[in-house]
DNA sequence: TTTCCGTGTTTCGTACACGATACGCGATGC
DNA sequence: GCATCGCGTATCGTGTACGAAACACGGAAA
């Protein structure tokens, strides 16, 4: 999402002030420092990070548009309120139904290199995952992402690996995930789902990333309401 | 998207000069005054909307998320192109997935309110779509979009019918809609779909979705590269 | 307790300074 | 003569500072 490397012609685009604001207020989001529902005050950031009021009013107007803050006429911006049990749920069902869909698709488009760069991801965990440390966690976290955002890049539908991203379901299930501690589990996961696209088997590769979806959804449930 | 109506507890949230910039730019785009590509100057339009930059700017953050403009660091924005055949064989893919699935839960959740609901909207469109001109295209068009909305209303997940409403699939094939004249046939398509509702049949709603999106699709895809 | 009002805080919008990009023109090299 | 490069100017995006309007909170009065 905010791969803004536009990149032009072989020179690094510069990193604006926004983009750094975004950044800072999309961890800060995430670690909970900010608070789910707590206001966000322009002023208290223009102070606290030590720029103008400008790119930090365009940073949360992007986060907004993410779903990760909310935006009250005339009133400001505040943090969206921790995911409820029943929003949880249809975060899950729109996983079923989007990377269901898309990881038959991809059973069936996969390439070799395809498969290995899966492989690859998966290699590239380290294991057995020992850390329970925030920055383990976070490794793991960041490995999901791109396991899961590669298995869309796959299937090859831009506008659906688009509107995925745009949901972040990773980012709004953050702490959930910190706190229900899924590793190995998941890694297992996702090896079986490798395994069905190996074989060039949708229905197999689409049953595997539903269970997987549903066993996370499991781990993280009792998590919720705290 | 645009409804803004936070409403604090009964009162109308005052329309402010980001929303009026914001609904004036989605009209200049639909309309194509904007040209596909081309470029938006943050300056040309404070000359001539006659407000400052910082409305513009939040309202430009807004439809950048939308999708409908691209930001450029440190050149700028620039309306999006016009949708290639790839990009909108993987539009019309993504409705299927989405809506398909919302229509065959829609089957089995719909009350009698709901089925009821969907009747008057079709029933308020008027027929036979007499007028060649531009104003009953745009009735017919907002018909349309009040239509596909609810129906995954109806299926009640509301992660994935943001994501939906997020790509703006309609406002993206505006131009294309229009010059493709396709109402009647469309009107008839989504009768099959409430008769399927009706009856609580989830397949045949879903391969009625289908075919209406495909007949859609057919119906513009002439229209792609002009 | 409820209502009204004043004060402080924050948002919204404007005006302006700075810096980067884009473009045209002329000079240079092949 | 043609293409390429470099320079200077105009234009536009980025960020700051400030004023005006709206909201939130607390105290006073009925």
């Amino acid at each position: 999402m905010n791969d803004r490397s536009t990149t032009p012609v072989g020179q690094l685009s510069r990193q604006m002030l926004v983009d750094s604001v975004y950044d800072r207020l999309m961890a800060l989001i995430m670690d909970q420092q900010i608070r789910p529902g707590s206001k966000i005050s322009i002023d208290a950031l223009v102070r606290e990070l030590g720029v103008s009021s400008t790119p930090i009013r365009e940073a949360l107007a992007r986060l907004e548009a993410d779903g990760l803050v909310l935006k009250e006429s005339m009133r400001g911006y505040f943090a969206t309120e921790q995911l409820s049990a029943a929003e949880f749920d249809d975060l899950c069902q729109f996983r079923e139904v989007v990377e269901g869909w898309a990881v038959s698709t991809a059973a069936l488009r996969a390439t070799k290199a395809d498969i290995e760069a899966l492989q690859a991801e998966l290699d590239t965990v380290p294991r057995p995952l020992d850390g329970d440390d925030y920055e383990s966690f976070r490794r793991l976290q960041e490995h999901d992402v791109r396991f899961h955002m590669r298995l869309l890049q796959i299937a090859g539908n831009q506008a659906l690996t688009t509107a995925f991203q745009r949901t972040h379901p990773h980012v709004r299930t953050f702490r959930l995930r910190y706190e229900a501690k899924q590793g190995n589990s998941a890694i297992r996961e996702h090896e079986a789902i490798v395994a069905a696209l190996r074989q060039g088997d949708p229905k197999g590769a689409q049953d595997a990333l539903i269970s997987h979806i549903r066993a996370t959804a499991n781990r993280i449930r009792p998590w919720l309401d705290t």
